[in-house]
DNA sequence: TGACTATTGTAGATCGATCTACATTTTTCA
DNA sequence: TGAAAAATGTAGATCGATCTACAATAGTCA
């Protein structure tokens, strides 16, 4: 009582009820007179009441959805939030985010917090902790795991078919007479851990083989960060013969590109053509005017809110579901110049 | 038992102890054999226990703090949020995200959802509701507010001195030559709301009066998306007598202005200049090289962390923190063009 | 040895909700 | 009217940790 904040019981004596009935009228419980309501609502605004989560999750489900992402730059990972808030907005299920910073490739923090906390699911976005450990939280809790190819009989997937999309990039640029195309990929994981960044490697592998290109093949491997992909596009444009067409693996980094080409006095797309990857916000502006590879981020966070609710409720065995990429042409591709 | 989560009995009878012992080990008190803490170690890790925050909860505190944000579109808030994990992140205190978007003028529901999970402060960016509410709010749990003006007895703020930095701009934008001056001010929020935007435009406002350029004074005001940011400039362009320059309320608007003077083929800073606000990390790519007042956001998070540890542990009254702008000369301003 | 202290362990109350089982009152209708 | 059914309310167990109070054991030293 006091100063200290208020319980079932201070609004049960307010009201001059017991707990139970109190219990009732938040639960909207069977066996409630007009009257009581009446009574314990003015009680409960009276005090300011509101109950406790923790007492509430000793008895029942917390009715909460967890997120775990990396700290949130990149714009992908805010269209995924977005579309994850979206797709429980309209249902019972709240959304608690745990963003976490020292995933290594045995644990992941974020998600162990949240198991820590109940919630009754766990949409995650985790690029570096390895596959088994995934799987084996995936058996406690219902999981859905976003952006990720390793195949599980136990977590959801939603993820992108990277493959097509790394050779939609791969056909696009080879239609414009482009040859010498280098592929700027992210593909830093460990072991234990299939990324759409390798997918996305190997699509675009696939792709230049099939296109009879195989002597053109070029990655170079770099974080994905916008510092990282520009100092990896300047130390690649440093070396002779530099490539006429950089298919990035993201936008973020394809934006570190663009940065470098820039630097080094190179025009976009006259002398370089560049390809991103994700379709996010900065892309369509005319400043960049990024011809990138849409994966609808935030189509897909609705999808692992679905999905997470569903398994929750029903469903027993997992499920992937794959978007499908698109090319969006803009002007940072052109024609490869003649020599 | 069985096949739901392990509990503190569960390992007390897997390791052949009390549950006292077992939460002994747990928190590390007095009273625990070498022998004993094996064992007990031994069968928490067999069963891969964890225990739960909710029964923790009932008996002591979260050592937790919550933040706030509206849905994280916006660099800006991902810099407050990233400022807030390094804060926290040698302390004992965790972060709990909670994202919200029905902010109304009479509540904000994702500092209630924090305050039900019992957090022991709360950090939050909240744009739109009444400062009286936030009061109130804060007179039951530590709170900081970020990004608004209103003076409190109760809340801790963080803000930029949004004044002295719509100053900076003005003056700078006044020493290329520049007169006509247009402010593009996010100043949306209803009654009951000392928003940085606000406080902005009367920085511009007095600055143009002190700089004897009142018949120039200027404002337009729309909402902070890029989007909406973008009509405006494009409307504002449209009427006769366009502005010379623009002091746009953030980045985030400046790259719609951009985005609008582009789309009516002005160059800038030929035409015209544009200076933003926060000093987000597009603003330095050479595509925009945008001129901007930092305000230092993450800087802003991480005081905001410890302001909020301060307060639950120790201190009493409430206190403000004031960042100093600063204005970060990019080319996206230059002198006036003679006729 | 025996008294005192330090160490090691446990029993059981407690936190604030939910919810079953049951008691009491009111309503229905033969 | 009176018995059955429906409506309304409460008592008290329960969830899984923490933590106080205390018991049992081991160690110390006059």
């Amino acid at each position: 009582m006091s100063s200290s904040r208020p319980t079932i019981s201070d609004v049960a004596a307010a009201a001059g009820v017991s707990r139970a009935a109190v219990s009732k009228v938040l639960r909207d419980a069977y066996g409630v007179s007009p009257q009581m309501r009446e009574r314990v609502e003015q009680a409960i605004a009276e005090l300011g009441y509101r109950p406790r989560e923790a007492a509430r999750a000793m008895r029942t489900a917390t009715r909460t959805i967890g997120v775990a992402v990396p700290l949130l730059r990149g714009q992908f990972f805010a269209d995924i939030l977005d579309g994850v808030y979206e797709g429980l907005d309209t249902g019972p299920y709240r959304m608690l985010v745990s963003p976490f910073d020292h995933e290594t490739s045995e644990r992941n923090p974020g998600m162990e917090s949240l198991w820590d906390r109940e919630v009754e699911a766990v949409i995650v976005v985790s690029p570096k902790v390895r596959a088994s450990w995934l799987d084996s939280f995936a058996q406690r809790l219902p999981t859905v795991v976003v952006a990720r190819h390793d195949a599980s009989d136990h977590y959801d997937r939603v993820v992108n078919d990277d493959r097509a999309g790394a050779a939609l990039a791969v056909e696009h640029l080879a239609a414009l007479g482009h040859r010498r195309i280098t592929h700027l990929s992210h593909n830093v994981s460990g072991p234990g851990v299939l990324s759409p960044h390798a997918v996305r490697e190997a699509g675009y592998r696939e792709a230049m083989r099939r296109l009879g290109l195989d002597a053109y093949l070029s990655v170079v491997t770099c974080g994905g960060s916008e510092a990282e992909t520009c100092r990896a596009t300047a130390a690649l444009l440093d070396r002779g013969d530099p490539p006429t067409a950089l298919f990035v693996g993201s936008d973020q980094g394809a934006f570190g590109s663009l940065r470098a080409l820039s630097e080094h006095g190179l025009r976009v797309p006259d002398d370089v053509s560049v390809v991103g990857y994700d379709d996010t916000q900065f892309a369509s502006h005319p400043r960049f005017s990024l011809t990138t590879v849409a994966q609808y981020g935030t189509a897909m966070g609705r999808v692992a809110a679905e999905l997470a609710v569903e398994r929750i409720k029903v469903r027993k065995e997992a499920r992937e579901w794959v978007s499908q990429p698109a090319l969006i042409e803009r002007e940072s591709t052109g024609p490869v110049r003649l020599l």
